[in-house]
RNA sequence: GGGAGUUUAGCUCAGCUGGGAGAGCAUCUGCCUUACAAGCAGAGGGUCACAGGUUCGAGCCCUGUAACUCCCACCA
């Protein structure tokens, strides 16, 4: 037995309840079928440092349209859920929270640390999960998977050994981004740069042989002590002389060579630089062309260590002001210069990085970059906007290796072992702790860092359906087939999926990558914690329900745009729920209680095939633009067509045969029914809560218990009725021109009159002359060819009638006078224009068949009309 | 220094492969018409940033300009 609907559109009163459902009947699992096509979703693992915000609930919508759509269509849908552990932002959050108890990293020691955060996992992730099903995310939770999992784990290892031994994972001394408070390293792209008011200062270098001293500049005179050498550019007259004499290092006093290199910008400062090979990228680069030796001057937290003399335990901006201050006694400080500069900063705790050279893991990304161009190039795997793939591309040609250790504990523990002896240095990698060391015996150690979170990230379309088993999941459900993200990490993850997915499996990770834009608040700004302008959306589902947040998310959203949030969409999402509800309301109270299937009949009234005629459009259109992923478009067009068409015009339309019964009724009660069950699976996948619950209610037969299992609409070549389509239009124009008229002459809506309509259509007018009493405020209707007198009428004109209704003393005959007037105008403006346009020798010539017969039918119309004007 | 995006009604934004400019909100005018005032019926409001070009025809394609935003890049 059908439910019936609440009195009012309530959603906290049912969609917990429909979820609850749609879990027990595991809609969401995936059973594989051979005899379905695959799709395959997997999701951007949210990370477990905290909860779900706007611009999760926006790629989780996205998702969740798509997965629901194909679904529908008959796929066999994955979506795919999990968490990812985060290492460098979750370990932070947890040594923070150590610290509210007073305790540290090295109080509770590695073990105790773990302990901590998988509690902290197990306590997040969860809470997750609970926030995608508030929203209503279809996800297969029996698959539920975290990038520390075992599984994961297991593709992480594998693909870490392997690398190496393709010789594609190197462990070497290299100048690295070192963020001082995460004590870690952190990839290039993890480094960002922000621009900065600093100083120049300008330091004497005096020659060691006494015959005066170079002018250096300098942004960071800290580093002065890592200096090993002094640059010129080789070809700048100026300093010409002094290639290879020795200059003292101030501070230091150790002598040091200039240098020629090209690398120096003889514009640029006083055209003479200080090399630093351990704390600068550029320096380093010079130190190893010219073998100059790297001195490392700070320690971990970037105060300076036993290197730096008297300044070693010092900050290192402490170092710099004492230093300065030194410089400036000796009489070598010159000036110092406002300077403004791009400075790196930590992307986690926006702390400056310090360049620093340590020994790492790297991938060597050359060989690993190239298919990923190629796939991209060659049009196999794609990015809807096609613009992203610029940015792409440009990326993963100008690659550079990449830093996989990370000195944390939260993470994949990199499966390296070394010997303890020291003579020996043994390195090997393995699955597993080896016994001994295989060439001295000795102790092996495991490497005590863990890998960059995106390692894991980037197996994630694989590593969770078990690769590397050739899992039946694998199999079936392998390559996936969209990815949804943001623009902001396809540098991060998209990318390295890539490249992952097909030096891996041998296949590209998905076809789709749909990028969409970032969440905004009302100024245009980035919703951020620290902002304090993130909007929690729970707490909008909690007051608006989730399928007004997803409408909201989703209306007039373009791909690839960033989007503005506002409490008044939101509102207005609403209120199309409550439309929506209304009118299913108002269907159901006006339906036999015997009723148990919708179906058409044979012979239907005119408005009927119109309203039908149209759906079908819709739905062919829907469809059109979901596959072309143009979401926005897709939900605008059902929104409408249910406000507009469904409820302003066909409801309304029916109400006089509701109330009539009989044959009549019953076919309108059909197609509303029909119709109503049509477009609530059109707006299933947009808005899953308030269609399911509606459906639920609704008698349409041979469909299953809920609309997520139903069939998608198909484009039906017998619903299409273009010639009553037409037609009925006639009607809408006519009711429309009488409401302007009425309501321009400020005639009350009560009262009503006699209606004279003057057309050539004399039968279509006649079978529907009840809708003027009742949507035009007629009392009475008469159709005529001919209406001899317009006096003492007010006149209503379309292209295909002329409508009379006796002017009460409330009309204002000069008002009608000048509303007319303003209509010829504009239908004269119409004639004009395509007139001009069909007496156009190049025009005719040139455009279309199709264009210029419907042009000519425009004129048609509007000269049709205009003389229905100038005969008034 | 490169690259991308944006510029459309007062505000926030749509506008698919070029064929006479749209929505929501806001404003104004009427309406408690028994599904809905979270509603109904109407109205006003735009040289689609600017300048050229291609085309029978440009918001859409091309070139340039301006403003704003973002990404990338080692100028000490």
């Amino acid at each position: 037995m059908k439910k019936e609907l609440a009195k009012t559109y309530s959603p906290k009163d049912f969609e917990d309840r429909i979820y609850q459902n749609w879990l027990e009947k595991k809609y969401f699992h995936a059973v594989i079928d051979k005899n379905k096509t695959p799709f395959t979703i997997v999701i951007p693992p949210p990370n477990i440092t905290g909860q779900l915000h706007m611009g999760h609930a926006l790629d989780e919508t996205f998702q969740d349209i798509i997965i629901r759509y194909k679904r529908m269509k008959g796929f066999c849908t994955l979506w795919l859920p999990g968490t990812d552990h985060a290492s460098i932002a979750t370990e932070a959050k947890i040594v923070a929270a150590m610290k509210e108890e007073g305790l540290s990293k090295d109080d509770v020691g590695r073990e105790g640390f773990l302990e901590r955060a998988w509690a902290w996992k197990d306590k997040y992730a969860g809470r997750i999960c609970q926030q995608l099903t508030k929203l209503g995310c279809s996800c297969d939770w029996d698959r539920l998977r975290f990038t520390l999992d075992e599984g994961c784990s297991k593709a992480v290892q594998k693909v870490f050994i392997d690398l190496y031994n393709e010789g594609l994972i190197y462990h070497g001394e290299r100048i690295i981004n070192w963020c001082p408070n995460c004590k870690t390293s952190i990839s290039d792209i993890e480094c960002e740069y922000e621009e900065q008011a600093g100083h120049f200062w300008h330091i004497k270098y005096p020659f060691a042989d006494g015959s005066g001293f170079v002018e250096i500049a300098t942004t960071r005179p800290e580093t002065l002590l890592g200096d090993t050498a002094v640059a010129v550019n080789p070809d700048d007259e100026r300093y010409k002389e002094i290639i290879g004499k020795k200059v003292i290092l101030p501070l230091v006093n150790k002598e040091i060579p200039v240098i020629a290199d090209e690398y120096v910008d003889m514009e640029f400062g006083t055209g003479v630089v200080k090399i630093t090979p351990a704390h600068d990228p550029n320096d380093y680069e010079v130190g190893l062309r010219h073998d100059l030796e790297i001195i490392n001057i700070m320690n971990e937290d970037a105060t300076i260590n036993e290197k730096g003399g008297k300044y070693a335990g010092m900050d290192r901006y402490e170092a710099r002001k004492a230093m300065v201050a030194d410089l400036e006694a000796q009489g070598l400080l010159v000036k110092v210069e406002e300077h403004v500069h791009n400075v790196g900063t930590c992307q986690r705790c926006h702390t400056v990085v310090e360049p620093r050279c340590s020994k790492q893991w790297f991938v060597s990304m050359k060989k690993l970059a190239e298919p990923a161009i190629d796939v991209v190039r060659s049009g196999e795997l794609r990015y809807i906007p096609k613009r992203f793939e610029n940015g792409y591309l440009h990326w993963m040609e100008n690659i550079r290796d990449w830093c996989v250790s990370r000195q944390l504990w939260w993470g994949h523990r990199i499966p390296a072992y070394y010997c303890t002896n020291k003579d020996c240095g043994h390195e090997t990698i393995s699955p597993s702790a080896p016994d001994k060391c295989p060439k001295c015996g000795a102790e092996m150690v495991q490497d005590g860092d863990t890998l960059d979170t995106w390692f894991s990230s980037a197996l994630w379309p694989f590593s969770t359906l078990g690769w590397p088993d050739k899992t039946e999941d694998y199999e079936y459900f392998y390559p996936t087939d969209t990815l949804v993200t943001g623009y902001d990490i396809i540098p991060f993850w998209v990318s390295r999926m890539i490249f992952s997915g097909l030096h891996y499996t041998g296949q590209k990770p998905f076809t789709d990558v749909y990028i969409h834009g970032l969440l905004r608040d009302g100024q245009g700004k980035k919703m951020s914690k620290s902002l304090g302008n993130g909007v929690d959306p729970l707490e909008i589902i909690e007051q608006y329900g989730a399928d007004a947040l997803r409408l909201t998310l989703i209306t007039g959203n373009a791909p690839g745009n960033d989007m503005r949030w506002s409490e008044a969409k939101l509102n207005n999402s609403r209120n199309f729920a409550n439309k929506l509800w209304n009118a299913s309301r108002y269907i159901l109270m006006n339906l036999p209680e015997d009723m148990t299937k919708a179906v058409l009949p044979k012979n239907l009234p005119i408005e009927d095939k119109w309203l039908l005629s149209l759906y079908n459009e819709l739905v062919k259109d829907v469809t059109s633009n979901i596959d072309a992923y143009e979401f926005g478009i897709a939900c605008g067009k059902v929104y409408d067509f249910i406000w507009d068409i469904y409820c302003d015009w066909y409801i309304e339309l029916t109400k006089p045969r509701i109330a009539e019964g009989g044959e009549t009724a019953k076919a309108a009660q059909n197609v509303l029914v029909y119709v109503m069950a049509g477009l609530l699976k059109l707006l299933h996948p947009f808005m899953p809560y308030i269609t399911e619950e509606i459906w639920q209610s609704m008698p349409v037969d041979d469909q299953p218990e809920s609309i997520m299992i139903s069939q998608w609409c198909e484009y039906d070549k017998s619903l299409s009725f273009p010639k009553e389509q037409e037609d009925f239009g006639k009607i809408i124009d006519a009711v429309k021109a009488i409401r302007v008229q009425r309501s321009e002459l400020n005639v009350p809506p009560s009262k009503k009159a006699s209606l004279e309509i003057e057309t050539k259509d004399k039968e279509l007018f006649e079978s529907c002359a009840v809708f003027f009493t009742r949507l035009a405020g007629a009392s009475s209707v008469e159709i005529k060819e001919n209406v001899d007198s317009a006096e003492g009428k007010m006149t209503a004109v379309t292209s295909a009638a002329r409508l009379f209704m006796p002017k009460g003393e409330l009309v204002d005959a000069e008002k009608e006078a000048a509303r007319l007037d303003k209509e010829i105008k504009a239908v004269q403006k119409d004639i004009d224009f395509l007139g001009k346009k069909l007496n156009n020798p190049g025009f005719l010539a040139k455009a279309p068949k199709e264009q210029i017969e419907n042009e000519r039918a425009k004129l048609e119309k509007a000269e049709e009309k205009m003389r229905k004007l100038i005969q008034k």
